[in-house]
RNA sequence: GCAGGGGUGCCGGAGUGGCCAAACGGGAAAGACUCAAGAUCUUUUGGCUUAGUGCCUACGCAGGUUCGAAUCCUGUCCCCUGCACCA
């Protein structure tokens, strides 16, 4: 079998069809499917991408038989490090290595027979993209969603360059698995956090897994609680705290100021303890993240106190390596009785620890408590509130206190603004000089694109490549004409991915982002593919976009993506493939060896398509046989005896197999369509083979296509139409197995009659699939009969034929049985 | 700690109230073909077994509902994934 000729046969005939076009004009309703487009690597395709394309590809094919006028696009997330990185270590332009990586990268799609309409292709590195990231960044520059500030900010020493907090997994960069370290310097952000809640809210709306959905909540950290003023004491200052749980305020014993909190200076400037706590910052400043956090809770007097507003208690002021200075004021309120962290500090440190909330009939003594207490109670030592449930104190506090005008209600998040500067030169430009007299000036949006120069010197030590080309930096200032310098930070390609599938609709479009209509009509996405790593960076910022595109009145929805599917990882000896590690089976390979439709096959059968699955060529092979099987269909005779069976069987699958892609269970579908296979190779008819080839045609289109112009066929079955459910063949073989079953019951009765004989048992061998009917017959008998008789009933000929077991009675035909 | 998802035979993985000792694929065993190997095909693959259309034990564990449970309910144990000194 030449699967490489019969491949490249039928993919220049859907070629020449068009069978991929989308058209910006068609009265068919739209479909809009999606994969995340890839990163133009030299490695080129590796089996993770295969499997993401093969979902994708399969959707479209199945969509547009359906009847959908389907957008299914690709292009390339071309910007980017690794490029440049090459071109620092190897000498290669990153120009030069992305556009020959594309090509190759192409063909490889091109032979897994992925059906992307190419004339919608886009790259992030062409001018033409980049210059309405640029302008996007323009408009939120405009709309004071852009700032820039000096800030401690993650700073990736490998890649030398600051990182968003979404590129930082575990404490580690997301791209080369170095430990972040905390590095002030001036960066542009994006004001995300103004969008929380509509981010937030729009989850409901949008189909995804709850698992995504939770990772996407988790990552806003919405939590309501209070901020309660603190008095410094001997003094008007106010402190203030965020805390959820005002419940515990009474128990609270000593306050706490995050390190770099700019008060603590203040506050000790001039007494003893200043050059302590100086002592103390400097230490801690040299912890990376994650020391700081595995390190034991440490801590410092600093010689102040404040006033507990609740009970007017005096309690010491500390500083400490657990508090976060970024989140919520950067200074708690303690309670070591109720929160295990305060707890060890507080023992460490010697500080009273006060019991405020105990369970029902038991007394916590404070001397005695190995850890916090922090299950459900009641309130204790807490005075007008002793007795009420803690939880319910949480409300009856929090009145209390912002009535009296100490506290006021508050929400917190944990997202933190949008890094979007990158000390990296293969990036879109940002569209900014500084000027000494005018200070920081924007590009006019008509001078767009700012060209990123290819002219520049890579690997110079202490700058980035963009810095060294003076043509570049040095620029004149938009407003006074004098002499200035442009900005060479580039912009993080997560800007350029957050709106490239807007682009789609409209990928030609020199005058404006894109044309509102087309976008109105494509958009949005209906089926999203790709991985989880995304979740709370790429998925992220697409919706954040898309909801300050609206807001501009650009888009008329926003939510991008209604569906989403995260497919799960290729892992070989138990880990996930890649290169680094060695573990890496190339799809190319396997596509030479047995063809794409055998690895598309496989790839959607081995697993749920969003669970991660173990490598396995064996497996393949089982695939590879089924694939041959389906070529032998070509020249298969027709068996019509059991015409009715197998028919049935096919209405069966067909809803089977649409409800299954449907709902993106590619490998349900596909042990139905095995199955189906095991089934018509014992009863063909043509009629379903047809069926049975057209709902192979998504997963493995190539084959599928063969043996049905080999079946005579003139027409592609690309462009069949989606088989539908036959009511008539199904109530027709109902009614059949109805008549069957009727006459079963007489034939019994007459049986039993002309041979005066009561037999023991009765077996009924059937064909037709209404087994459950047969089963239920023994019901319908008199109860005087099923008092003497089993009836048992069985479709399967294999294992229930007793001329299969050591040669007993013959049962070759379906019929009744009587011993 | 918070959040999400799971536990089915040798393995992967279907099955969500009765066609279930459990689909489909892999593995293993036997046979056919072959000088042989591979490929292919056929059969077997929980235990007992008088070989039966039988009995017993089984879908993490323990109970419950039901004529009937892998499937529903309650409790419990274990595993994975993400975030995390977030106050």
């Amino acid at each position: 079998m030449d699967f490489k000729k019969i491949e490249k046969k039928w993919q220049k005939k859907w070629a020449d069809a068009r069978i991929s076009k989308a058209s910006d004009k068609s009265k068919k309703k739209k479909f809009y499917c999606l994969e995340m487009f890839p990163y133009p690597s030299g490695f080129g395709l590796h089996m993770g991408h295969a499997r993401n394309y093969s979902l994708g590809d399969t959707f479209a094919r199945f969509k547009r038989m359906q009847g959908f006028n389907v957008i299914y696009p690709m292009g390339w997330d071309s910007f980017g490090l690794p490029s440049e990185n090459d071109a620092i270590k190897k000498g290669i332009h990153p120009i030069k290595s992305i556009e020959e990586n594309i090509e190759t990268m192409k063909s490889q799609m091109a032979a897994l027979g992925l059906s992307y309409d190419w004339t919608r292709e886009v790259a992030t590195h062409d001018p033409e993209y980049y210059r309405w990231d640029q302008w996007l960044f323009l408009k939120l520059l405009e709309k004071g969603l852009a700032y820039r500030k000096e800030a401690l900010g993650n700073w990736c020493p490998s890649c030398n360059t600051t990182l968003a907090n979404e590129d930082v997994k575990q404490g580690k960069c997301w791209r080369c698995d170095t430990e972040v370290v905390q590095k002030k310097i001036e960066q542009w952000f994006v004001k995300i956090t103004d969008y929380v809640n509509p981010l937030l809210v729009g989850l409901d709306k949008i189909e995804w897994s709850s698992h995504l959905k939770a990772l996407q909540k988790n990552w806003i950290g919405k939590s309501q609680g209070i901020e309660i003023n603190f008095k410094l004491f001997d003094s008007k200052e106010i402190l203030p705290v965020f805390t959820t749980r005002p419940d515990t305020l009474y128990g609270c014993t000593f306050v706490v100021f995050a390190p770099e909190h700019p008060k603590v200076l203040d506050l000790v400037r001039g007494t003893k303890y200043e050059s302590e706590v100086n002592d103390f910052l400097k230490r801690t400043k040299k912890l990376s993240e994650l020391d700081r956090i595995s390190k034991e809770k440490a801590g410092l007097f600093i010689g102040k106190y404040a006033i507990n507003p609740v009970n007017n208690e005096k309690i010491p002021i500390y500083i400490a390596n657990f508090v976060l200075m970024d989140y919520g004021t950067g200074m708690i309120m303690a309670v070591p009785a109720h929160d295990q962290r305060d707890f060890e500090f507080a023992k460490k440190y010697k500080i009273p620890i006060n019991v405020v909330i105990q369970p029902k009939n038991q007394k916590l003594d404070s001397k005695k408590m190995q850890r916090a207490y922090t299950e459900q109670g009641i309130l204790v030592n807490s005075g007008k509130f002793n007795g009420i449930n803690n939880l319910k104190a949480i409300e009856k506090i929090s009145e209390y206190l912002v009535k009296k005008k100490v506290a006021r209600k508050i929400t917190n998040y944990k997202i933190r603004d949008w890094n979007i500067s990158r000390q990296r030169y293969w990036g879109a430009p940002i569209p900014i000089i500084y000027c000494d007299k005018c200070g920081v000036v924007p590009v006019a949006e008509k001078e767009l694109p700012v060209k990123l120069p290819l002219d520049v010197k890579f690997g110079k030590k202490g700058t980035t490549p963009l810095a060294t080309n003076e043509k570049f930096v040095n620029a004149k200032c938009p407003k006074c004409k004098g002499k200035a310098k442009r900005e060479t930070d580039t912009m993080t390609t997560f800007v350029d991915s957050s709106w490239y599938f807007l682009r789609y609709c409209d990928s030609k479009n020199k005058k404006q982002i894109f044309d509102k209509n087309k976008v109105k009509y494509w958009m949005p996405v209906d089926q999203y593919i790709g991985g989880i790593e995304h979740a709370v960076g790429h998925l992220m910022y697409s919706r954040f976009i898309v909801k300050f595109l609206k807001k501009l009145g650009y888009v008329n929805f926003d939510e991008p993506f209604m569906k989403l599917l995260n497919q799960g990882m290729v892992n070989l000896g138990g880990i996930k493939m890649s290169k680094s590690k060695g573990n890496i089976v190339d799809p190319m390979e396997v596509i030479n060896k047995y063809g794409a439709d055998t690895l598309r096959a496989y790839l959607l059968f081995i697993a749920q398509p969003d669970t991660p699955f173990e490598w396995s060529d064996k497996d393949v092979q089982g695939i590879y046989k089924f694939i041959q099987k389906v070529v032998s269909f070509a020249d298969i005779k027709e068996n019509k005896d059991k015409k009715t069976y197998i028919e049935t069987i096919a209405q069966r699958k067909i809803e089977a197999i649409t409800k299954h892609l449907e709902n993106l269970e590619y490998n349900k579908a596909m042990i139905e369509l095995i199955d189906f296979s095991v089934k018509l190779e014992k009863y063909p008819t043509k009629y379903a083979i047809k069926i049975f080839l057209q709902l192979l045609y998504p997963f493995a289109p190539h084959i599928s296509e063969e043996t049905w112009s080999k079946l005579g066929e003139k027409k592609l079955i690309a462009l069949s139409e989606w088989p539908k459910i036959d009511k008539k063949k199904i109530n027709e073989s109902a009614e059949k197995a109805e008549q069957a079953i009727q006459k079963t019951r007489e034939d019994i009765y007459h049986i039993i009659e002309i041979t005066k004989k009561k037999p023991n048992r009765i077996f009924i061998y059937v064909i037709p699939p209404e087994l459950k009917q047969y089963s239920a017959l023994e019901k319908t008998l008199s109860d005087e009969f099923k008092a003497n008789v089993k009836v048992f009933a069985s479709n399967d000929p294999k294992k229930k034929d007793p001329e299969n077991k050591a040669g007993k009675a013959k049962l070759g035909k379906p019929g009744i049985y009587l011993e």
